[in-house]
DNA sequence: CATGTTTGTTGATCTGAATCAAAGCGCACC
DNA sequence: GGTGCGCTTTGATTCAGATCAACAAACATG
């Protein structure tokens, strides 16, 4: 549903396999990949890159989470999107960052120098088909996430935010059904045009329904799966149909 | 700054040069499409496609405006885009489609049929890489459209409307600085996530506060740019850092 | 050009979520 | 095992925008 949490992929190159780049790489081009990476290193909570830089890598993210965000003159923040391992950083043909890009968790990029691999981008076919369809992804994530941050109220923002946890999380450890919440209260208000209190009240809400239980602050089981469901406002099947 | 209003261009081979596809197409490419190409006229109002629909072509728009939109259940409705001359409808490498597709005025579309357009997307690199950028353009409308949805106020999302409509104006007539309106109050409030009494309402505030003037329902002046500027909530220069 | 129909305005009232304001809880750090 | 700080919860109040309800203006239609 979301460029938020894409599968993941092991790739020999790389602890991943960048989903964009080498999915379908042979050797050769393998090789000019290894030449124009690093690895980079950022602690939980700092800026990864700011809105209005200079691009001068692209990159994939390895492990941890990163927020794309905008914050306006006064201070409103609105998060666009998630990015998690696999996820890829950075837009060929721009000179210019458009989105804030934070660290929410300690995250490890694996960066590409911008010009060569702009040139590779160029050259291999089958990389700009893949970033067409990452990109076609990434477009119907933002456009469902738009429909819920127009018409959804806080309630059904919420429980579409936690289906989207259950449902993209990295151990789907179904035996016990506990979960993790990635974000604060703050980020997740963020994410869903709220406050951090809207979102405390109503997961204090859904608690006293009986369709979920904290234990701690980040984790939870779910209850009621098809409440929960019910709670999101969204038909059927959670968007199968997409 | 959006999907919507793309800047149009002029092409041999048909009425619009489609963004996408025959930029840079040689006559054998060219050739290929015309093959695969018809054109397709929908009344003001109709709908286009609907969401879960098989896809079986995909189109551009020659002349007129399509919205992009989301229904839920119970009617609430979120316009996701709109669709302009040379905007491209469609997804490679999806069997259904994610939105409704409606004619907002008259529409005429031009449309591929869909596997010979896949082939062409897979044999000639220079339109994928066409097609990731236009993604990644509209990825980038999607997201400030979010940041507008889940943080400004009426005032600030219609202030923000309106800057959009001036910017992309077809006819950008300097000398009188008339605008029209594209949609209705209701389909403008589906757009920004409000209902129709508000924007009727922000409208009149606005003509009160002598930022705009109205001629009949669609027709409007800008009587105060500056002001307008000021009420959209963004900064400096609009997002041309973007 | 009267008449119905759709679209837009304006007013009154309601309400969901924001805002303002304390507490409470967890957690890291001495 | 206190002590302080950053989260989180909960309560009271406010307010922007929704909802409900007329009415008016524009437009199409016979």
């Amino acid at each position: 549903m979301t460029l938020i949490f894409n599968e993941r992929e092991k790739c020999g190159s790389c602890p991943i396999r960048h989903r964009a780049v080498c999915a379908r790489c042979d050797d050769d081009e393998l090789a000019r990949l290894e030449e124009i990476k690093s690895y980079k290193t950022f602690e939980a909570g700092q800026p990864i890159i700011w809105r209005g830089d200079e691009l001068v890598t692209f990159a994939s993210v390895v492990t941890g989470i990163a927020s794309l965000s905008r914050t306006m003159e006064d201070g409103r923040t609105q998060v666009v999107g998630l990015l998690l391992p696999s996820d890829f950083i950075g837009r060929p043909g721009r000179e210019y960052v458009d989105f804030d890009v934070t660290a929410v968790t300690e995250v490890t990029l694996c960066q590409f120098q911008r010009k060569p691999f702009e040139k590779l981008v160029e050259e291999v076919p089958h990389i700009s088909q893949r970033m067409m369809e990452m990109a076609l992804d990434e477009l119907n994530a933002a456009r469902e996430w738009m429909v819920l941050l127009g018409r959804k109220t806080a309630r059904e923002k919420i429980a579409t935010f936690l289906e989207m946890v259950v449902r993209r999380s990295t151990i789907p450890n179904q035996a016990v059904a506990q979960y993790s919440l990635p974000l604060t209260r703050e980020e997740i208000a963020n994410f869903l045009g709220l406050t951090l209190e809207t979102i405390s009240r109503q997961l204090s809400a859904m608690k006293k329904d009986g369709i979920i239980e904290f234990e701690g602050r980040r984790n939870f089981f779910i209850k009621n799966l098809a409440a929960l469901h019910e709670a999101s406002g969204d038909d059927a099947d959670g968007g199968i149909i997409v």
